[in-house]
DNA sequence: ATCAATCGTCAGCAATACTGACGATCAGCG
DNA sequence: CGCTGATCGTCAGTATTGCTGACGATTGAT
């Protein structure tokens, strides 16, 4: 009996056995953290998410910057409006394209930059030390594994 | 030279070595699949968090249902509405203490439950069928062991 | 009995995603 | 060269959600 339907298949999951729920949790307490240690360089994570973007190497127009983080390009806007009003990042525009802003590091940017990267992977790698080395870049692989997947 | 002080530590991390940026968009891309997959049924992943801890076992007052999945006690006000309303929730007042509601499934709701938690574990299973169930299981452990540790 | 605390609810505010528009610019085509 | 459609950054408007602060009802401790 009780194998009518799917619906029976399922048992009851403790919310901690939902790996969305892990993910969302995890995500939160580590952006938590990282928040409050970005907080004296007067950075929020999801600045400094857009900053390394940036500071990736070749010039980026706000919607490459946008599209790789997940960020609207409406929203983008404010975010850069914020970033260049405290003279960390500069816009010109893209001498291939004139439509697009090449968004780059100031002197000033680079320097806060590297403090709060430096800060986010202190961070980071505090919050992950309970899996030790091997178990951190298992996770890191995994995650990796999982969006490689789903993108291509 | 360049050991100065700790800003020269850090290199360029690409943006999909951090592990916030991956923390966020794995979850934000097995999310949108539960929510397609649950859009069948009228509801979203938040909901299915509610009805999972709901379904859970003991009797729980809207502020604990809010405490376990991060939502904020006013925002689940609405949240239980939609759901009530839906037929799938029932709120009454609590015997014990009566300041609070204790939330329980319908008749319905189990039903409705019953199939979106597996639909949701059917999208769960095929999104980390790359990992192996090895590889699966020890990502899982390794969140629970993350959030363990923080909230301890 | 009184008083502080808690619960569900509501109103107001801030942040963010999303839509749809706009002017400027580009690329492709004749 | 001049059109036409598409793209980029921007802005206005709307919806969702978190947070604060309040409130009435209720509880528990004194």
């Amino acid at each position: 009996m009780s194998n009518h339907s799917s619906p029976e298949r399922a048992s009851v999951r403790r919310h901690d056995e939902v790996l969305g729920y892990l993910l969302k949790h995890t995500h939160f307490v580590l952006e938590e953290r990282t928040d409050a240690a970005l907080a004296p360089l007067r950075l929020t994570s999801r600045d400094l998410g857009a900053l390394r973007v940036i500071a990736g190497g070749e010039a980026r127009s706000q919607q490459d910057v946008a599209a790789v983080l997940g960020v609207d390009r409406t929203s983008m806007v404010a975010l850069l409006d914020a970033l260049e009003r405290a003279g960390i990042v500069a816009r010109r525009a893209s001498e291939q394209d004139r439509r697009r802003n090449v968004v780059e590091l100031t002197e000033t940017g680079r320097k806060v930059f590297n403090q709060a990267e430096q800060t986010s992977l202190d961070v980071e790698q505090n919050f992950v030390k309970t899996l030790g080395t091997d178990g951190a870049s298992e996770l890191q692989r995994a995650l990796r594994s999982l969006l490689r997947v789903t993108s291509q």
